[in-house]
DNA sequence: TAAAATTAGTTTGTTGACAATTTCTATCAA
DNA sequence: TTGATAGAAATTGTCAACAAACTAATTTTA
């Protein structure tokens, strides 16, 4: 039983593309360390492929930022330090601010409610999961997704989902970090979305604004204590 | 005569680095028209390599939106829709915005008295030049991103400057368009300036969007107008 | 005649080998 | 012991040929 149609296109995914996506994970979970030099040779091993196509799947995941690339020198994984963490959130608060705010003019009705229904899930997960943050996050990104995608702006939305919302998964495996705060955001998610549904531009961006900033506040003084604790087991090792 | 030092590491671009360059100002100027087919043969042999480095830059500029690529199907030169350059100018807000608080914030005092010593050269441009705008718009390009440069955020200056700004100026050779109000914007720049001078972020930020979003809707008249005039063109061709 | 299917031709995707550059290692001099 | 230097090994950059996929033109069929 044929459970795909035939296809017109090509819906077989490209070796360069498939390679990519496996990476990209890879680099996410985790299991590429940060840091860690990537070899051509190695890699192409590892997936089964030439050095051609795999080098397009570095160079994509060098446009988004997840590799870092010197001529003749090579390839590495980028290293997430406090500094560009705060980046991320700076450039986060700008991009999705307005997100939200493009959101509150341009949702459909239908989409709202799709919205409220999803955080209504959310309300009883945080209920019910005792330590299942693994979903608790997911969902933050669905719902943050899910406005980008309202803002009707192709790129803005590329932007958020092709590149923010990947580092910032990395982020949260690197400090393996508890959002820490589940029901505060969901309050606040709660509240942009009564801005949208009221149509309130500027209030719906506004509050996604202060709910970013508020976020990096958290995250911000989660590294601080990360770091210190690490200077303390330098000092053991050191001293040892 | 040696003028150039002899280097330790490589200062010769590579072949890919080259041709990306090249391709990325030709489709900038036009030389590329848009919504043009590109076959990587032809372009391989227009410019002496083989297909290996070129692919990359190709993908290069797919990543920076001047290209968009089909899979087995090719690629083809962006084409600047009145939408697209919309969603261009409304990224272009947010984060502009953010780059002129943040500058406000991190700008040292000697590069604010340079971002003046611009301006006031800008001004005597304008009395001088009549209809060199080609300076001024180059001139409004370095207005922003000194401010890009201030804001201290690497992914924020690599976002305006390797992306944005590209398109930026696709668009002004696209429309031909003269930025139209010279002084006004000039004006408008040098609000900007004293409020950063003044470390005030929020009144920055404000006058900066304020500023972008005014360009955008002279733009907006612009293309509308533009687009009439095809109309009409297009009623004559047909009719004959 | 018009639509569908087949086939030829073009273009992209992939591969493995070769060239150029960098990095590492061992040697030598101070 | 330290520093520089030269050669060897490893890695990236480039190339040209082959395979797979799509496009377009031709033929076949209703």
């Amino acid at each position: 039983m044929p459970t795909q149609p035939i296809a017109t296109l090509s819906e077989r995914q490209t070796l360069s593309e498939q390679v990519y996506n496996d990476i990209k994970e890879a680099i996410i979970a985790g299991e590429l360390i940060q840091g860690a030099k990537i070899t051509e040779d190695e890699l192409a091993k590892k997936y089964g492929i030439s050095r051609g196509p795999l080098r397009e799947a570095l160079r994509r995941l060098e446009s988004i930022r997840l590799l870092i690339k010197i001529p003749h020198a090579g390839m590495r994984v980028v290293t997430l330090t406090p500094e560009m963490i705060e980046e991320i959130y700076i450039v986060r608060e700008a991009l999705e601010g307005m997100s939200a705010r493009l959101a509150a003019e341009r949702m459909t009705d239908e989409e709202i409610e799709d919205l409220r229904n999803l955080l209504v899930r959310h309300s009883s997960n945080i209920d019910k999961s005792d330590g299942k943050q693994y979903f608790q996050r997911e969902g933050d990104l669905d719902f943050h997704f899910r406005i980008a995608q309202a803002s009707n702006n192709q790129w803005l939305m590329d932007l958020l989902s092709s590149e923010l919302y990947q580092l910032l998964r990395m982020c949260r495996h690197r400090t393996s970090q508890a959002p820490a705060r589940p029901t505060k955001a969901l309050t606040e998610h709660k509240q942009i979305v009564e801005a949208i549904a009221s149509r309130d531009a500027e209030l719906a961006e506004m509050l996604m604004r202060r709910h970013i900033s508020g976020a990096w506040k958290t995250v911000e003084i989660l590294l601080k204590e990360e770091l210190s604790e690490g200077a303390l087991q330098n000092d053991t090792v050191t001293k040892q």
